[in-house]
DNA sequence: GTATGTGCAAACTTTTTGCACTTCG
DNA sequence: CGAAGTGCAAAAAGTTTGCACATAC
């Protein structure tokens, strides 16, 4: 517990940026609420500990978090934004019913689009990352 | 041009539509605007010939051709909806840089990932589409 | 101490809604 | 004619902004 505190702690000296009580509890939040949370789901998440913060200081917060790349906003269709603490590579499966979002990651996927892409060159674009949208239903 | 007029009547009325004039001026917007238009490219590009057209009714319109695979919601990481006229299967190059989205398909890589999915089953889910977001930077 | 971050409330943008009126089939 | 669609204007939902105050380093 200690230790994932120090961790956040780290992640956001080795960015430049200070380290709050609010940053701390949004980074924690994040990393809990594990179904890529939206900015409603934090808030209210943390307004269980910490009732004062202001919602505008969670949208500033997130922003800086993103532009640092320390979590990643997620693509959706919806005009809500959903953010995920996971960097590792990796894949999402969207659900065609609902607004869930599951994680998928499997090497040999990620190997097998590495290799498509070092031989099948995008004239006039450089790949940086690829992400699967993996859309369909989840079984009960 | 009539031909295209045709198309997006029969289009709308295989699925139950009634044929309007607001209908078919949004979905030739979508067809001649092709950068993955927004709401609001669509209509402004609208209101030039159909001045009088209600925003209301653009949403109202666009949903219910989303609702009936008329056309795609493109999954963007802003809080603004792209839609995409073109259903078939495809994929998107993101711009890390602007909001610039390119179409890119390859049936090479369809026939990769069906086979990799049809081996590899996810446990609980059942596929059904995939589109992979290639994000990176167009070159100039 | 100073640059950076936060709280607050107001503003902004995009999208949705309700309802009377109109149009398509 | 009747069901479905449209216009309008107001409201909702989500996010951004500006500024005075507070805090981290």
């Amino acid at each position: 517990m200690a230790n994932s505190i120090d961790m956040i702690k780290n992640k956001l000296t080795e960015c430049g940026l200070k380290v709050t009580p609010q940053r701390i509890a949004i980074l924690e939040a994040i990393y809990n609420l594990n179904n890529h949370p939206t900015a409603e789901n934090i808030i209210s998440y943390i307004r269980k500990t910490h009732p004062n913060i202001a919602s505008g200081t969670v949208y500033k917060v997130l922003d800086a978090l993103v532009e640092n790349k320390i979590i990643n906003r997620i693509k959706t269709e919806k005009d809500i934004m959903r953010y995920d603490g996971i960097l590792d590579q990796h894949h999402h499966l969207f659900s065609s019913e609902s607004d869930r979002i599951e994680d998928y990651s499997d090497n040999e996927l990620d190997t097998l689009l590495e290799e498509y892409f070092k031989k099948k060159k995008i004239r006039g674009f450089k790949v940086e990352e690829i992400k699967l949208q993996i859309n369909g239903r989840f079984l009960k």
